[in-house]
DNA sequence: GTGCTTGCAAACAGTTTGCAGATAG
DNA sequence: CTATCTGCAAACTGTTTGCAAGCAC
């Protein structure tokens, strides 16, 4: 789904659950919407205080929460304390992680596999499997390319 | 590995690291070699107060956190705000979490499958997969057998 | 005896909640 | 006009840290 049809598909949404459609939020479900990065709470706030100067963290996270319990973002834990939000595509796929710059992009390519291996697991173990959760860290491309010294700024995981 | 044998090896691994071998740490060792059950630190804590009344939840964390920083446990973060720990096996293998007795069991009949699929997956991204998290959520096998809405008291996930 | 460990309390980080004033419908 | 939303501050939860007294080695 394209990033401007995701965006009415959220905010006809939010209208439907009876949530008023508010400046703060138009901007926050276009974050959701555009951004591949899987962002935190608090980086959709720094994104959101670009254009919404007085905006706050409880604002940020009362949207969050009821776009997640209607199913429109994942929340994805992490061993980092804070949590990531898929508002992208809220279906089940696989998420690739960078252990050196920190991105998670969505891993389609093996959706039929990980169906697969989902029957099985079900047939083996004699669980009901509703849901998954499926995540691999690793080197991107890019940063394999890079000095092995260069990757500095941020923590490896 | 069975779970004399592994209570033994957490022992050496300790010494190993130079870590001193008291009273607390034996019976927190021994609580993560026997449990299946990928308990929480707030767990752990209770049922080490049950022989150290004066235990306290900042020694099980600094145990857990250099256990974690050896390879020895693994650190599961969940969507509820708890970690969970499982030091049975450090090893990478899938678990299946059920939504309703919150029980996390180790999935290691398709850990041929979830190979392959690394394989694969690694390939078709050009990532350089390290490790992986894979989680399946469902209702387990006793809980199907039960009246649904005997599932009772804990919040379904 | 030395230095790591314990256990308490205080600090901390991320998230949630309560509430008075603002605003969408 | 009314009910919801905002934004602030305070509360809350899980985890970490600092430190004096205790204990492993």
């Amino acid at each position: 789904m394209d990033p401007e049809t995701r965006f009415a598909h959220l905010l006809s949404r939010c209208r439907e659950g009876g949530h008023r459609i508010t400046p703060q939020r138009v901007a926050l479900l276009r974050l959701l919407a555009f951004s591949k990065e899987h962002p935190t709470a608090a980086q959709l706030y720094a994104e959101l205080r670009e254009h919404f100067p007085t905006t706050s963290l409880a604002t940020v996270y009362k949207t969050l929460n009821f776009l997640t319990e209607m199913g429109e973002v994942r929340v994805l834990p992490f061993e980092s304390d804070e949590k990531h939000f898929d508002g992208l595509d809220p279906s089940l796929h696989p998420h690739l992680i960078c252990i050196y710059c920190h991105s998670i992009v969505d891993a389609h390519e093996v959706e039929d596999e990980a169906q697969s291996l989902t029957q099985a697991l079900a047939q083996k173990s004699g669980f009901q499997i509703l849901r998954h959760r499926l995540d691999f860290f690793g080197i991107c491309p890019k940063c394999q390319e890079q000095n092995p010294d260069k990757h500095g700024s941020r923590e490896p995981y």
